[in-house]
DNA sequence: GTGAAAGCGCTAACAT
DNA sequence: ATGTTAGCGCTTTCAC
């Protein structure tokens, strides 16, 4: 077991996870008396070299020379030294990660999506949340880039101003992948959720409920997927004859405050309406809560639809009709196709649009 | 070899040693043009360590000299490598950040606070999110320490059994800082929040409104929090004479829907009650949903108290009183504390306990 | 199959 | 104030 836990070089039996569990009582020696590759040279009477293919599981390493080897690295508990790898190989095995907010349930789906994916392949990431403020990204963008990561993801909204941003970091030779951009003809990787679709899917829902009068809580102005979402709800009106109503439509931010006076901001006006599109769960939760207010029920008076699907909906009041996207898969593939972009010299940028689901639950009623 | 390589999207587990084979077979193209100090100082007509003084701002070197360096550098666009800095001068600026759950508020705040915090001393984040699977963490602690992370940043939840664990980790050399593990007499940094105390907080806010069967549904057993706060609900029921009722106690593991499920498991009993104390604010809203199918109103018939303040607390049916713990605080503080055991090498461990708030909300009213 | 030599890009200690 | 001399720990030729 000790050497099987040491024993990074083993690669027939010992997966990531299997290798390190079970020694948790293993020290780990840092900058004091760290272990070097001449160290365990020395101790097993090969040159540095030798160790080096063994650590690197190359093929010209006779099996017993391997295997004594593999032995004393066990025994003095060898760390190769990232830095010295990187350094002399020119990989470090590291990407980075930008994204915008970790409060955001989307965002945080993707984050988790997109690290257990890079793990399998031994990746790490490297930590660029710029807390809702783009503009720091270039800052963050350079400091990666000094640390040598060999490909960045980009897990956050996108807006139609990162196009040439983007592309000069492409230009620049780093891979990149993006999320939240799918735009026809861009020329990096993206992956996105086809939200054109969600939003005529939830508009669709509300119509097929016989609703007439729709109003919609937007996204901010500034993200794709508002865009996209309104241009779904658009396309799901006009089939059915109702023209869209601009005075039913307020912007928000995705937080729930925002989706609360948005509500508030259409009630004032006294038109008439009977369902509500929200561009995310939070929106319609705030919504329910203004509406509740106002002296309507949901969904007797008011029958509400929001998107995302974020755990929450399932347990609001009512529980939230709603669309799912499938965020953590969004990562998942977004990791895999920036490694590949990393490793594979042939591969080129691909565009992926997911589709979503709706998901029915108590909030939209028929009128 | 090459094959798995590049089949990246089946999403195999591969060994540790296939992972880090494969390289000459990648061409890293942002390495193509790299600008070293070797060029800077030629085409400034000084020598590299002058550009390395320049670089890392020493004093001993002539203004104009300086000036004349950083034209050059700015000129260049160069980008100083940091693994080879990090190679020769043993820092990397890099730390370890080891997390349970991004999709937990608490967490998710205090890693942003954190984030933010070291950002301002250069410093960055190499992640390492264990899933909620404390077993993980052996692993990324080795790939992390590989990569000589100058320190890790646990934010996650603690349990008694990781004591050892961490111990031995600081005992090796690596400054650690951990969240949610405030224990008297540890001898490792620690922030936490006084989750005694807050438990107590909650039980006082429902006695106070006169309730005197209280249920309470707890966090999982393995948290040190959910020891804490039940500690704390204790100590609030002893003085006021109630005697606690293991019957109206139940488990979750602070998802809605455990929140949901504890609650039916406490109205099974058929046990009068008239207020219910959750451990987090997702299981709350879970109980009320659960209340509610019951036929009971809340707060009408059960009062109920959550914690966290996360914001949906506020735009629950109803708005939800709770105990507010300020994690981004938590994140802020660990961060400073970690880079302070980083760089000042007279700095010890010390304990942190920031205190809670109670919000009043209406879903706790006076029976 | 193994080892020797030569760096990777930078910083550090000591010169001057 | 600036340059010289040595590495940091590892990988990568290219010998043998």
């Amino acid at each position: 077991m000790l050497a099987l836990t040491v024993a990074l070089p083993i690669a027939v039996t010992v997966t990531i996870a299997e290798a390190f569990t079970g020694k948790s009582n293993s020290i780990i020696s840092m900058n004091a008396k760290h272990i070097t590759i001449g160290q365990v040279a020395e101790k097993a009477g090969v040159s540095i070299q030798t160790v080096s293919r063994v650590l690197n599981n190359r093929p010209d390493v006779a099996p017993e020379t391997r295997q004594r080897v593999q032995l004393i690295i066990a025994e003095l508990d060898y760390q190769p030294y990232a830095l010295a790898r990187g350094l002399a190989s020119r990989r470090t095995r590291t990407l980075g990660l930008i994204t915008f907010d970790f409060n955001d349930y989307s965002f945080t789906q993707i984050v988790t999506g997109a690290e257990n994916e890079i793990r399998k392949y031994g990746y790490f990431f490297m930590l660029g949340s710029t807390n809702c403020n783009p503009k720091d990204e270039p800052e963050y963008l350079r400091l990666l880039t000094e640390r040598h990561v060999e490909g960045i993801l980009f897990a956050r909204a996108g807006s139609e101003s990162d196009k040439e941003h983007l592309l000069n970091l492409q230009n620049s030779g780093v891979p990149i992948v993006t999320t939240g951009f799918y735009l026809p003809g861009v020329d990096f990787t993206v992956v996105d959720i086809n939200n054109v679709d969600g939003g005529k899917k939830a508009t669709q829902c509300l119509i097929d409920h016989g609703h007439k009068q729709i109003a919609m809580i937007t996204g901010p102005q500034y993200a794709k997927s508002t865009h996209d979402r309104t241009k779904g709800y658009r396309e799901a009106l006009r089939p059915a004859g109702i023209i869209p109503n601009p005075q039913l439509v307020a912007i928000g931010d995705w937080s729930y405050r925002s989706g609360y006076q948005a509500m508030k901001t259409i009630l004032d006006k006294q038109l008439p309406f009977s369902a509500v599109f929200a561009h995310n769960d939070r929106m319609a939760i705030g919504a329910i809560l203004a509406l509740r207010e106002a002296g309507k029920r949901v969904p007797q008076d008011i029958s509400i639809i929001g998107y995302d699907d974020m755990p929450e909906a399932e347990f609001a009041d009512p529980p939230l009709t709603t669309i799912r996207q499938r965020m953590y898969e969004v990562g998942e593939l977004a990791a895999r196709l920036l490694i590949q972009l990393i490793e594979d010299p042939t591969a080129t940028p691909t565009q992926h649009l997911l589709e979503t689901e709706l998901i029915m639950r108590s909030s939209c009623v028929r009128r």
